[in-house]
DNA sequence: AAAGACAGAATGTTAGGACAAAGTCTTGAC
DNA sequence: GTCAAGACTTTGTCCTAACATTCTGTCTTT
């Protein structure tokens, strides 16, 4: 296969060198114009070829590497992982997962209340018990076939959201637009029976299983900014996470 | 709190010194022995103290960045970050990550035999169907307690374990000893109803809710090494992930 | 013919310097 | 007193350069 990786750079960009390349390579690797086993090129010959100094290159390199696409052995070159290449479990909302993979999603609010924060939410977001949190409770929809129910506390201050704002996008998207910047998140993915409510919502039986994740998300500031508890019908949704070792 | 950091690094350890100065950091982190919120100094400032150059110090502060254990700004600097700091998913075997964590891990093997691979099986490894794999299936108990039935498939070279072998370790354990490193695997995290044999092995009652992970994984060759379809008891296990926004 | 020595090729580590960009704080003008 | 400009701090990006380490294949020797 006349396998020929044509890259590009353009210095007048204020997009750094390093990562307009890594794109490039991971829009290569995902649109099939490399197959798995692709040698590339040496770093050296690679950074010459675009007039960049090697570790540019390197780091454009190890961005994949990092992802799981490449990789690399001394003394012998970087290549392209066999096996499938699918998405990586982000930083980023269900509701923009969803949109993103061509289903159409929708929410139903069921809660949109402040109240006081109990010990485990207090816990959770380290503030003091009985401090006043937004206390959310949505209904996901999947192609109008429901498919999560996301339960979330936040910070009273963060945001103020209308039903119809939670309604028409992801909670994500809406601390964003309220200047704050999520940084991290912590995540556990579990499992148990789902309760009578969970499955009048997601359309199951009581005690049929349910998939679960808890999350904690923090600002750049380091405060934490959400706690989620959500579960998920299992036959619509699962996590992927690749792992490198380096 | 009196937190003064103290590093050091021995130039004459094969060890990279980014690699010396990143695990001492995490330590202290780990530790408590800097709190959530600490300023580090800045990157100049460190190397010089340590007698490195800024790009290395650089680079092992970025493990940890990268880890989510420290957060960057600039202008600014690199805090520690707030909240708990529990231990990665990372690519190590369930049986490490209990004896990491105290507990007592244990392992009976139910079936280790050679077979043609089911279609299944050989799409998930990328080899032909009816080539012949090896197939484990394993309970592994935690302190005489039943926590997870572990089903793999392994090309027929990989390895050929005894059944004592299997019980005394981990499975990535005797895959490294027969020379082989695992560089990378793609999990799926999902949950279901119990099987009955399921149930019955795991101590539950047939469609309780079972935590389940699918899981390839990869040598540095780009050959596929083993999959595995595991589930485990929800009570008794979770998977934590982390995730940053870079 | 097989085993070991050696050279070549590729990535891994480290150094040191320069400038850019973003956030914070001080200073000065109104 | 308030607001804006500018100085300063700190991280972000990029460069050149050198040497180390590991793997592969070849060539020599036995």
């Amino acid at each position: 296969m006349g396998e020929q990786l044509r890259l590009t750079v353009d210095r007048r960009s204020p997009v750094p060198l390093y990562y307009q390349v890594a794109r490039q390579l991971e829009q290569a690797i995902a649109s099939g114009e490399v197959s798995p086993g692709f040698k590339l090129d040496n770093e050296i010959s690679l950074a010459d070829q675009l007039g960049l100094s090697r570790p540019t290159m390197r780091r454009a390199i190890q961005e994949l590497v990092d992802k799981g696409l490449l990789v690399r052995k001394r003394g012998v070159g970087t290549q392209v992982v066999h096996g499938r290449v699918h998405r990586e479990l982000e930083l980023t909302s269900l509701y923009d997962d969803l949109r993103g993979s061509g289903q159409q999603p929708s929410t139903r609010v069921l809660l949109n209340v402040r109240e006081p924060a109990t010990a485990e939410v207090a816990d959770e977001l380290g503030i003091a018990e009985g401090e006043e949190v937004l206390h959310l409770e949505r209904l996901r929809l999947a192609d109008d076939e429901p498919l999560a129910v996301l339960r979330n506390w936040l910070p009273a201050n963060v945001i103020s959201p209308t039903d119809e704002e939670l309604e028409g996008g992801g909670l994500y998207q809406l601390v964003r637009d309220a200047g704050t910047h999520v940084q991290i998140a912590r995540q556990r993915i579990g499992a148990r029976g789902a309760t009578t409510q969970e499955a009048r919502l997601l359309g199951r039986r009581k005690n049929d299983a349910v998939l679960t994740m808890q999350r904690t998300a923090y600002a750049d500031s380091g405060r934490a900014i959400e706690y989620g508890d959500h579960c998920y019908r299992p036959e619509a949704y699962s996590f992927e996470v690749t792992l490198v070792e380096r």
